[in-house]
DNA sequence: GTCAATTGGTAAGGTAAACTTACCAATTGA
DNA sequence: TCAATTGGTAAGTTTACCTTACCAATTGAC
């Protein structure tokens, strides 16, 4: 019809719209299995949180923010009751930051909102055609070459 | 090594990183070839401006954003002399959104910048995968099925 | 051992890119 | 003709970050 598909079609909007519809689609899982208030800035704590707690330092640097954003949004989580910090035996100015139940619940949930959401996909594409996406991606990124 | 790979290969997280990786390599292409000053953002424009030219109200409808947010788009790009705003002849409170000949040479400077990014890619994952990473994503927004 | 440098964390304020609510003026249509 | 719709602007808010400037605890060089 017209030679402007590139505005539709250049990869780089395909991976945005992509990475969008999947983002809404965990999200939309989350919601409805009751999970709402968290975000998806949230994910860049979750993502980095080990389950044996970390320091708000340590999950600022893996998240490559500022120890200021972090706390914040450390601080939005702890008021909606799924962190709780903890002083570090070890240093006096340190603080560990852990799942209470209620953010492990949320961990968990979160889980299955991305299985379920790659499931989508699964269905739509075909399994093979997501591993291979995958795979791509990984690739894109650096992982393999 | 871990159980806990979801945290770096998740669909979800892979498309984003995709997505900003490509995006960045676009923006750089276009900063080395002396289009600073336009950011991801001015792309909601560009993307759906007409060579003929758009009212700013359907510019905002096709970006999926309110009149006010693209206008504040439209004034940066029109203060930095990309675009032109003239009176629309049909209807007094009208107006219609132009490339000026900058902003032309931008339009163009960004696809080529696309382009290469492309053939980045291609040269990293390979054409043939390339192809396939398009396809796949086009049939995940609900192209074809 | 002491004291300067480093490190964990907070405070205050700024910025970018969106949003909402509230308008005005031109146009359209019943 | 006049009320509803539409194109656009104004003012202020929100979100998710950032920077600059700190303080207090710890560490390390001497």
């Amino acid at each position: 019809m017209r030679d402007e598909a590139w505005r539709r079609d250049n990869i780089g909007r395909l991976l945005n719209d992509a990475a969008r519809a999947f983002e809404a689609q965990v999200l939309d899982y989350l919601a409805r299995a009751g999970h709402d208030g968290l975000g998806a800035t949230h994910i860049n704590v979750t993502r980095n949180l080990d389950s044996a707690g970390t320091r708000l330092t340590e999950l600022a640097r893996r998240a490559a923010m500022t120890k200021q954003s972090m706390g914040e949004l450390v601080r939005q989580m702890e008021a909606l009751g799924y962190l709780r910090r903890d002083a570090d035996p070890q240093d006096g100015r340190a603080q560990i930051v852990r799942f209470t139940a209620k953010g492990a619940a949320w961990l968990k949930a979160f889980r299955r909102a991305l299985r379920r959401a790659e499931a989508d996909m699964a269905a739509r594409l075909g399994a093979g055609t997501v591993l291979a996406l995958r795979q791509s991606l990984q690739r894109y990124r650096g992982d393999v070459l």
